[in-house]
DNA sequence: GTCTATACAGCGATAGAC
DNA sequence: GTCTATCGCTGTATAGAC
């Protein structure tokens, strides 16, 4: 059990290396000294840097569908997809300096052709697909992907300008503007086109 | 002159392949190879591999600023603004492939802590500043900034998840979108709050 | 399971001949 | 202005002692 907390530990410290310094920069000898093994018995858990990578990715995927499910649990759909913007707000001081975990990673392994990269993309579709389904829930039955694909996108806009930017201010109005660009959707959506009852629309996720 | 010819060469050729590959990957081989010259001739040229980034970015500021004006001599402001986000169309390809060439590079040297992390911004900060510009002369006065921003994050959102799914009609619609928001925002701008009249905004840039 | 020692490739950068 | 040769460093990865 002392060798699976090892990769766990080895695991998280990559975790927070790979996103502070990009996945190339962050050396085995950087996550070593921080982990305080020596560089020769890391290979003992990872065979391979690739491994690390896959083993980071495995473990962002499972945080944040652990995330996105308290929330599923906690709050119907409407509050669901603010809980989502919010992080813009939570996180916006990482975010200011580091960019967003998920895009910054992807954009990274995209341009090493890197293997890893569908697995990388996954997380994005991890959030596409629990925000489609929350718009689902509310009802917007053919839009409800294209809607998610919106908000998934301006999260990410986001993202990139506060990164560049540092401007708190900058990330507090986008973030309004996403809850109210979120009314208006609500406003709009006939009532006749869901084929749930509301009570059934809670239910889901 | 030969000299300066070569120059522009390393230039240009190191230019596509921090884009295609990133600063960090493209390494002087990769280069001296595609331009065929020897990697010790390179030093001849640029003594480190900093002062070729900064002749980069020097000359994608220069082609942008190039292109924006362009722009604004042949359209009046409102088209100005759909141009902008038709670059979203025109580049799509590369922008699948390789992701946004202002985004992916001030990420990357955000997490490398570059010393030239403020030149790369300030390619962001051509693009806002032209499109405040355009808005001003709409005659959103006090706004003028925060829609340029906000158009800029909506790009940058569309590249980074157009990289990630590598899908045109994502990029379409949302395109679509952007070019609607910008009816959407003209159709409420009060007139009387334009301190310029219709002529002399034509002529502002 | 953890360590030291080391192989080997590739990087940025330099020196000096032509 | 271009070349070859080479340095010093760091990167991933391996071998083998403890």
């Amino acid at each position: 059990m002392s060798s699976r907390s090892t990769r766990e530990i080895i695991t998280a410290v990559a975790d927070q290396l790979f996103y502070e310094r990009g996945f190339e920069a962050a050396s085995f000898a950087s996550i070593a000294s921080e982990v305080k093994i020596s560089r020769g018995n890391f290979y003992y858990h990872f065979k391979t840097k690739n491994e690390i990578l896959e083993a980071v990715i495995a473990k962002r995927i499972a945080d944040r569908e652990a995330l996105l499910q308290g929330w599923a649990e906690a709050f119907p759909p409407e509050d669901r997809i603010r809980c989502f913007i919010g992080i813009l707000i939570t996180n916006q001081s990482k975010i200011m300096t580091f960019g967003c975990p998920v895009g910054t990673l992807s954009a990274e392994l995209a341009k090493l052709n890197h293997p890893a990269l569908d697995q990388a993309n996954e997380l994005f579709t991890v959030f596409r697909t629990w925000l489609r389904q929350q718009f689902e829930a509310l009802g917007f039955a053919g839009q409800s992907d294209a809607l998610a694909m919106h908000l998934l996108m301006r999260s990410q806009g986001v993202a990139a300008l506060a990164n560049a930017y540092k401007d708190a201010e900058f990330v507090r109005r986008e973030a309004e503007a996403m809850s109210l660009w979120l009314d208006q959707q609500i406003a709009v959506l006939p009532p006749a086109t869901s084929p749930l009852s509301p009570l059934e629309q809670q239910k889901e996720d």
